[in-house]
DNA sequence: CTTGATTATCGTAAAATTACGATAAATAAT
DNA sequence: ATTATTTATCGTAATTTTACGATAATCAAG
């Protein structure tokens, strides 16, 4: 194959502005980020912690104008796809970004798009 | 506020690893593109459509598990955010990535995270 | 030991999403 | 004109998500 057969295939199917070069457990690991942070409550809690690093739950609770109850499910959903990680202190939990995740995240993400 | 000051406020208050420098329209927009990318089917799409752009409907639900209807509902979600777009031609309908919106959400992660 | 504070979990209701078959609409082919 | 092809939409069922109050569990304070 020369040149210009490869000039030809790419005239024919033009590059992707993205590979998405992406598959199995790392793609689950992806969507499940991608779903967890498609919440608008849940976006503003992750931009919550990057202003209030370690803040316990119910300092989340008194920002947002939610039950208790759904602020502690919206944690355990940013928590189990790793967004953040909690610090259990005395009777209160503090949380924080999951810093190395988040790092994975936007590599990832620059990666394949 | 002297540079002692300064050392102080970034002992006590860690830098996070991301701004999260988003709001309003453009916070809904972005939270709308990571909800619809965060499902396995229209991550499955996205993909597909980087190697196969131009190619219609009928393609995609060959080459996806679930019904004729259920893919043309996720078509509209991934249209309806902008992940990509579809020209009709004839009486099927060619869809490709939205480069432009594409790069915006690229650009977007990379400027926040 | 009792009380208060904090948070996770349970049970459940409401809302949204996902899925399908059937159908309609639009165009192409005969 | 009739038939075939393709896709979007409608109606609806099943599942999942989101939300809440109530409660349990854990620890701190008195």
């Amino acid at each position: 194959m020369n040149l210009n057969t490869m000039a030809q295939i790419k005239t024919a199917i033009p590059a992707a502005c993205c590979t998405l070069n992406i598959s199995g457990k790392e793609q689950e690991r992806l969507v499940s980020m991608l779903k967890a942070l498609g919440n608008p409550i849940r976006f503003e809690i992750i931009k919550f912690l990057v202003t209030h690093p370690g803040c316990i739950t119910g300092d989340i609770v008194d920002y947002l104008p939610i039950a208790q109850a759904t602020v502690s499910q919206h944690l355990k959903v940013l928590k189990d796809s790793a967004w953040i990680s909690g610090v259990i202190e005395g009777t209160a939990t503090c949380y924080q970004l999951d810093e190395k995740n988040i790092t994975w995240f936007r590599s990832k993400v620059t990666d394949i798009f």
